[in-house]
DNA sequence: CTGATTGCAAATGCTTTGCACGCCA
DNA sequence: TGGCGTGCAAAGCATTTGCAATCAG
């Protein structure tokens, strides 16, 4: 799977007259070796933790290059800052679910909505290119019976507890 | 209706021990006598030209108000900057088309695309507390007929017309 | 070889903040 | 009088960029 994407990121390179680097290779196998979501500076920091090296400035121009490639996508968590998804390369139409409670972010694809988007942009007289879904939610777990694992998680690992807003 | 925002926001200000102000007053104003989308610096720029005025800060602590008071929402037009958008007053749950060929933005609502969006939610096991959509979508008139009203408008205008991603 | 790439530090640009003064309750 | 609100300038912070050295093809 790491082969592919390295794949398609030399041929997308060769298109654009760029090259391979071991600072790109090392960034890209960081990210896809897994699906969590991530910030440019996490990914530094992740890149600083690994045995390769790449500065501050690498990382953000590599990034750009893989967001214009269409193997990471700019999402929004409703955070301040740039979130990376590095999955669209497997669910290449996923949206968004985000827990208000415990911040844990849920991926899910539905055919109707797509569908349903579909209809409605031609309706509007417009050719759909892409859409994105955002859905804030509250567990429903916790409410009933005052106790979810992902928030106790969260609070484990020190992980910021969204606003509720 | 201005008014009725005016009203909103001082029970607001009272349930939080704030003060009316003449700043807020006018940025207010000027927010909602228009249903554009805007950013901060805009925003700033439109009291600027007017007769009130407020300091860019005051502009920039306003806005944060206003949003804790559910009276403006930033909304993700996929821009680098922060959009606020003042129509969720009267329309709650709209969601928002992009026209990549040139950046005009739709606002519309569904009641299918909510009810589907509220069952899936729910099927994930969680309570929906909000949800937005953003579709990106070309002109269906400009690929058909070569123009369109609105691309000729934005270049008049001298519109950032977007980068098709 | 030649032009792309990198790392560093400096610059950028939006947003937030500290502070002193003003002002309303 | 207490403390909220404001404007100003300074600070913060994520991201971008200029530049000289280095490297890939």
């Amino acid at each position: 799977m790491i082969e592919e994407i390295h794949k398609k990121v030399s041929a997308f390179l060769k298109t654009k007259g760029l090259r391979n680097t071991p600072q790109r290779n090392a960034i890209i196998d960081v990210i896809f070796e897994s699906d969590e979501h991530f910030t440019a500076d996490e990914l530094w920091e992740r890149i600083r933790k690994s045995n390769s090296k790449a500065s501050r400035a690498t990382v953000y121009r590599t990034l750009s290059l893989l967001v214009e490639a269409n193997l990471l996508h700019e999402i929004d968590l409703g955070e301040d800052l740039k979130t990376y998804d590095p999955n669209f390369h497997d669910k290449p139409a996923h949206n968004h679910l985000i827990c208000v409670d415990c911040g844990k972010v849920l991926e899910f694809e539905d055919s109707h909505l797509e569908l349903l988007n579909d209809c409605l942009t031609r309706r509007m007289g417009f050719r759909p290119k892409s859409q994105s879904i955002r859905i804030e939610a509250n567990c429903e777990k916790l409410r009933t019976s005052g106790t979810c694992p992902d928030l106790i998680n969260a609070r484990v690992t020190g992980k910021r507890i969204p606003k509720k807003r």
